[in-house]
DNA sequence: CCCGCCCTCCACCTTTCGATGGATGCCGCG
DNA sequence: CGCGGCATCCATCGAAAGGTGGAGGGCGGG
């Protein structure tokens, strides 16, 4: 405990590459860090992590529009011996949280966090801890505490339609449903979700990450 | 112009740590840029923009929810002898930038641009050349080519509401309007879009950027 | 000065949506 | 096995939203 340890070996992944930079010179600062290799994908993190035996993986959610932060999360911590997966996004929607803790990850941090609370997080994760942003920590107490949020396979999928602008007619001959069953499941999701109309669905959805936009 | 010029002086304006470093990082390499400082809100960059005299400022436009940027942007540029102001943000949305560019911004940049772009975005700005992400570029030309995208201010306004998940009756009453001057808004929207239902106005305008969600 | 655009308002009518109050089959859990 | 939650379906009715066709004032540019 007291030695000084092997340095925490860590793969950046964000397809930005200022943010790149700037983890880089944020956490080379930090003596027992050792920054192994960044990367612009989710798939080169994929390859690196089993190849470059690191300790800690700190990736972001969003790659340029592809959804694929949260599988390459999986991917990685699906091997035996896998490296710790830190998720670093801009966003903390309750969609993305969820589906990167359920992903494996042992963490997730904003990208507005202070140097000195990601170097913390890192240290954690690499002890095998959960680290989780206060704001993040936060949302996820909030959820805890409205068991009403959870909705349902199906009506998530109609919510999605209408919040791409469709109709009770559109979506009934889109999902094969009648329109009464459309209209069924929209009175469950406005109950679950405490609103009375179908954009007021919409933005409460939105708001609380439930569906993409 | 083969004499070597006087260093670029930059501001740095951004609310995540982890990108203001980097973008030191990214810039510092510069033989010919020189950081002046960097700041984390948008007030300090209207403060120091003018007692530091720097060239060229570099500004973020999402300050943790405000949504000052574009503002701070019009108060620098409003003074004589003001420095070029370059936006840089994660977003490619039609609203931001022409109200980015009605502040007087000397370009609009997209933060997953690579590190050449981004000096010569600086290089030109400090030129006083106009400098727009190859993707903001094409945004733009594509709203050039569907005349119908611009809405009017009260007509944005009312779509806000309507994203929001507000009824006819309540967005009247916050606008102090009667229904039917809000319907009348709505027609028009609908026929700008092409659309004919709110939700699908709401799902066309945020898919254009017109309206925050 | 007139034209066009924006903003405001009105009346009437049709369509869609939401509210209510059911029913059925399926499946997992105690 | 029976209960509850989910998904599916039904009919009816009133309320909200949308369609049509106006009208008038303000403001800027040709």
């Amino acid at each position: 405990m007291t030695a000084p340890a092997a340095p925490v070996r860590l793969l950046l992944a964000d397809d930005h590459p200022v943010v790149r930079a700037g983890l880089r010179a944020v956490l080379e600062t930090e003596p027992d860090f050792e920054i192994a290799a960044d990367v612009p994908t989710a798939e080169e993190a994929v390859a690196l992590a089993a190849r470059l035996d690191v300790d800690v993986v700190l990736m972001d959610l969003q790659f340029g529009g592809r959804m694929l932060g949260s599988r390459a999360t999986a991917e990685i911590t699906a091997r035996p011996g896998a490296p710790r997966v830190l998720i670093l996004t801009t966003y903390d929607s309750d969609a993305d949280i969820l589906a990167a803790i359920e992903a494996g990850a042992t963490g997730y941090l904003l990208k507005d966090a202070p140097p000195d609370e990601l170097a913390a997080a890192v240290r954690s994760a690499a002890a095998g801890k959960s680290a989780l942003a206060p704001a993040v920590a936060l949302r996820l107490m909030d959820r805890m505490r409205t068991p009403a949020t959870a909705l349902s396979r199906r009506e998530t999928e109609v919510l999605q339609l209408v919040a791409d602008g469709l109709s009770n007619a559109a979506i009934s001959k889109r999902l094969f449903l009648s329109q009464a069953t459309v209209k069924s499941h929209l009175v469950h999701i406005y109950s679950k979700l405490g609103v009375d109309s179908r954009t007021a669905a919409v933005a409460a959805a939105t708001a609380r990450g439930l569906i993409r936009r």
